[in-house]
DNA sequence: GCACTTTGTTCGGTGGCCGAACAAAGTCTG
DNA sequence: CAGACTTTGTTCGGCCACCGAACAAAGTGC
């Protein structure tokens, strides 16, 4: 249950707990320092955090040439956060503590658009066994964040409005996601979270510019600007699928012509494999019918034919990825998707692509590299985004024990 | 002189003096209601605000059903600001009030790359003769706003960093004019001022986040996010004469090939409209050796020649108008620069450029339109830039007289 | 061992803001 | 047109976040 009158909802209170979360172990005169008060206000306020069971005391610290300090900590375990990452073709399901460590995870391939009704009883399914291997108190359930493959609304992030999901679109399913396990559920854009992941726990810690891109089933990137996902006008900012890069390409599903979806995408890079397979007989891939798993495998082990795929694609990538940089100068890039995996094999046919078309001021101050979070980044991204919430507004907070 | 200790800098404070400034006229309990504080509070506030001669009581105001309000007002000409447009080939400066209304203008034709030092003496003499046309109590000038065709350091805005005018790297010219006339100088990249006026004074008012496109000697974006200028990781965030938008190109001075600024820009669509001569014998620019203002003229008559420059330019900008909406999303595009006196004849081609580029949703959301700010446009963003610094931070305003 | 630091708490005080109460100056209704 | 009701703006007492000074506790360093 939610108890929204133990933590006064002051500024004061919310900058210390992020800040004891930042620094995991901090003395209360640090605190005072950092936040310009004084110590005697932050004593209070640290008063009222431990009576809350978010902060505990943790021994003492090193003494700054006087009394050593009383370290407070930040309790990662006082709340855990299930998220949803739905994909094209896939759902996958993560609990994380606060500290964003797995505890559990859960993934199953699923025809999404195919089935929405059966995705909506999978993710509950999952959702269940996530909890059920944790195996702790479940009123420590914080929140449900839910990844999607579509823009939402800006207004209120956590409509969908894509003609992706249609059955998804208002929130029936997320109020069911909510009556089900009794906690609040945030939806948002999966290139998005993608973002989010990165900022808290990947290439992108510390930065508050950069852009992230998704590479997977579609194309599509996540801007982050002051700390902030950008979500522009009407929620489609980042939806670079349909780029137009070359007037003379092939036609796309959205009835314009060479779009980027139509060269860089699982469904593009498979068939473009697939066309190769001819020219490259020596290949690993020859004489199978490879997938988007198998090219991405035989790149690692530098396939000459999956070679050719994929720095394909990162020249048509680059022509994007230059297209952002001369715009928003970003301080960096980060590679996503499943795409990332290729990494090196990726990233250095990309840089090539851009220097040829960028200024040479933007191209070098923007360092363009790989996510490391792996398949599990969107959903971490997802339950992140409820941390972020929950840190802003601790009134979210389950289990906070009355003052 | 600057009083640093008269107005007392609090966030209230600020917010009433910027809702006074927005409503021109407004009572104690309409600012009580708007900014949701009590009456007394109000109360006290903007009695401190009328000792600083900023507003003023302007009589009574229409009664809502009980007694009449005392309506507060902004003095509009209680300071003046002096804005300052260095263009490639001319120079031009604005005298306005607090309200942007002009109360002094010049121009000259300047060529400023080849002689920076002359660029500087000449900014000094039309600023005193600005002054001089002016003729009020020169103590009241607040800040100097100088817009310059070149990105701006992000960390210290202020700090010219392009190649484009290397003699005015640093800051010894902007040393210079705040000695002169003895009052803060603010420096920003000319795209983004004009942005600046757009949402002060021009089309934007009222929007937070849109792209302004000026199209003159080069082609810049100034980018809007949230009411602030956004200038990225190194300043240069819509520099995007360089996008790569054909391949095939023709070389640019950058180094790259195909850059936009090989299409727009003045010089171009000269240069391209010299070798349209033969084949538009009928145009009444034939015979002639045509420069920028006759080509625009020429297309405001409806002449086929200047149509097809026009027509072409808007093409190329549509190609990267549509990466931009594809990416940001912004609620509009505006085109500034001179450009701009085109309107429809630009704007038409440049939407339908647009529309085979974009999805449907994010072209839609977007409407185009071109800026009728005029030539002032960039010297008047440049005073607005001193005017928003001074309405955020009131102890910019001179002869604030003492409580 | 003694002077000096740093930490965390206590306590009285300041300042921003509030609500209640009130006088002044309106509107509306019978 | 008088009386009831509304709205405005001010005054005044009070609350609360935050501060600084003072102090005890617990260190360090010469």
């Amino acid at each position: 249950m939610i108890r929204a009158d133990v933590v006064s909802n002051d500024d004061l209170t919310r900058t210390v707990l992020n800040l004891v979360w930042e620094r995991r172990e901090v003395s209360r005169a640090e605190i005072a320092r950092s936040t310009k008060r004084s110590r005697s206000t932050i004593s209070e306020v640290v008063g009222r955090l431990l009576g809350t069971g978010l902060v505990a005391e943790a021994g003492a610290g090193e003494s700054r040439g006087g009394r050593r300090p009383i370290l407070v900590g930040f309790q990662d375990d006082a709340g855990v956060i299930l998220g949803v990452d739905v994909g094209a073709t896939h759902i996958s399901l993560i609990l994380t503590d606060l500290r964003g460590r797995t505890l559990a995870w859960r993934e199953r391939a699923h025809p999404v658009r195919s089935d929405p009704k059966g995705a909506e009883a999978l993710i509950t399914a999952l959702g269940e066994v996530c909890l059920a291997e944790w195996n702790g108190d479940r009123s420590r359930l914080m929140g449900i964040g839910v990844a999607v493959p579509s823009p939402v609304d800006p207004g209120s992030p956590g409509r969908v409005l894509d003609r992706v999901l249609p059955a998804w679109r208002g929130h029936s399913v997320l109020d069911r996601l909510n009556s089900v396990f009794g906690v609040p559920v945030f939806v948002d854009n999966d290139a998005n979270l993608g973002a989010v992941a990165e900022r808290w726990w990947g290439e992108a810690v510390g930065i508050d510019d950069f852009v992230y891109l998704k590479v997977a089933t579609g194309v599509g990137a996540g801007i982050m600007i002051g700390g902030e996902i950008y979500r522009g006008a009407t929620g489609v900012a980042g939806e670079i699928g349909h780029v137009a890069i070359d007037p003379g390409g092939p036609e796309c599903l959205c009835g314009n012509r060479g779009c980027l979806a139509t060269f860089v995408g699982t469904r593009q890079l498979v068939d473009r494999a697939r066309a190769l397979l001819e020219r490259f007989p020596d290949s690993v891939l020859a004489g199978t019918e490879p997938d988007i798993r198998a090219i991405e495998d035989a790149a690692l082990s530098d396939d000459p034919l999956a070679l050719q795929v994929v720095t394909e694609a990162a020249d048509r990538l680059g022509i994007v990825v230059a297209g952002v940089l001369n715009l928003l100068n970003p301080g960096s890039v980060i590679l996503g998707g499943s795409l990332a995996r290729a990494e090196d094999r990726l990233v250095k046919p990309l840089r090539e692509a851009v220097a040829t078309r960028t200024l040479v001021d933007s191209a070098a101050a923007s360092d363009i590299r790989t996510s490391d979070l792996g398949a599990r980044a969107t959903a971490l991204g997802a339950a992140t985004h409820v941390l972020v919430a929950a840190l802003a507004n601790p009134r979210l907070f389950p289990g906070v024990k009355p003052t």
